[in-house]
DNA sequence: CGTGGCTTTGAGGGAGGTCAAGCGCCGTGG
DNA sequence: CCACGGCGCTTGACCTCCCTCAAAGCCACG
């Protein structure tokens, strides 16, 4: 069955309150910030982490929206978007376990966010978070260098808008997705896709018509499979070639 | 005399060596990481920032080259981008003075970088680098608040790539790169634009066509004037409403 | 079984790409 | 000094890919 993690996560009922932090059993740790603690030295970690929780659909917060908090995601996806006043819709990024939240400027939220499936953040209070990296240079140095990753990131994102044709996106999409979901530990061309096709459009610069032509399109010349949760690549390889990294 | 700054840069003569570094007196340092440095406490940059200087069209270095080094741009104007097999080029972005370059995996670049116009500037050896900001935090905390800033940017280009029509991307095109100028002093509606078209069409995912086209219309709209060097806008508010940020 | 949200598929149109020609500017050489 | 050639830019005509509008299918839920 495809997408078991995703679907699991969805039907789990989501408190707000009441959850232990556990960074040393944390999934999302090795690949987030918090990597930058040894295991030997997770109590301040801890000490400063609270989880939240968010069901499908809820928003974390919105655009110019103060923010005085940094975010881990635990569980789950959550799309980072800004809404124009004619209603267009840009997706930023969509964000995974291990992925880290803290775009802003002059104490605002840059960017809406918003949870797919059912999330949970670990959040990190700004003025404790900067007093422990007072302390820890080498926390900002991780947080630097995650954030140097994620902005070749945005950069790759930018030339699949800017150059690529919608077959080429939609490849580029569900390859980078699947090698996404891979670094979480869901190595697999099975790619779960909790996402709606508007969110896709959104992610792609297309319409959702576009991504459900393309799709079916790629499906009828056997290189996909699309199931109701998710895609599967049944050629990888020339999936890969159109994405044309 | 619109781009009296740029064409004066061109028209000098572009030594490699011999050049003095000096920080108190550069127009950069205070939109830079090097604005981490107090007054009174330049020297240690001074130390380890090695001038070097690019004619127009020289290539400072490509995609994969090993990098050793981080530099500012402290004259003249950058473009970063990245080629495909097939030729397509995304241009990543336009790198005036002050900007920073060390977009890198693994220790090597992740773009190419080219000089538009005449180019100097500071490079600093990684391993100096590396071993100042481990005494000094807050120099690591000036360049992550650069490199979030950055990539801030980075998802501003992405909406544009991906939502906007060809007016309003030349229209954000040219608020920008005015606002880009005005941060390193150079605040006019007369906008020097040094690049070729066929720069700014790589830029916004356009042709060149396409630009030429739009550009043109907008003057026959009475909304700016195309001149060889730049462009001014002769109705700012009109073309920052096209840009629709 | 009906309703509503999401997706798929089809038909037609338009924004921007492609191809091609011409212009303006500048450096070079006769 | 002017003719020539090259490069970058502009403009025009045509075409294509993707968007728009519309309808129908699928599935979950009441």
């Amino acid at each position: 069955m495809i997408c078991g993690v995703t679907l699991l996560a969805i039907t789990q009922p989501c408190r707000h309150s009441g959850i232990r932090v556990d960074c040393a059993h944390c999934k999302a740790r090795l690949v987030s910030v918090c990597a930058a603690f040894e295991p030997e030295d997770l109590d301040p970690l801890q000490a400063m982490a609270h989880p939240i929780c968010f069901s499908a659909g809820e928003t974390l917060f919105l655009e110019n929206d103060p923010s005085d908090a940094a975010y881990t995601v635990t569980e789950g996806v959550v799309r980072l978007y800004r809404i124009f006043a004619d209603g267009r819709r840009q997706i930023v990024s969509f964000l995974l376990p291990g992925d880290f939240i803290a775009a802003e400027t002059h104490g605002r939220h840059a960017f809406s966010a918003d949870a797919i499936t059912q999330v949970t953040l670990c959040r990190f209070a700004q003025t404790q978070f900067a007093a422990v990296m007072e302390r820890r240079p080498h926390v900002l140095q991780r947080l630097y260098e995650m954030s140097a990753q994620e902005l070749i990131r945005a950069h790759e994102h930018m030339i699949a808008l800017g150059q690529r044709s919608a077959t080429e996106k939609i490849a580029w999409f569900l390859v980078t997705l699947r090698d996404k979901w891979a670094r979480s530990g869901l190595a697999s061309n099975e790619i779960p896709i909790p996402m709606l096709r508007q969110d896709i459009a959104d992610y792609l610069g297309l319409t959702i018509e576009t991504v459900s032509r393309t799709l079916s399109s790629l499906a009828r010349d056997k290189k996909i499979i699309v199931m109701p949760q998710g895609v599967k690549l049944t050629d990888p390889k020339a999936v890969e070639r159109l994405a044309a990294t």
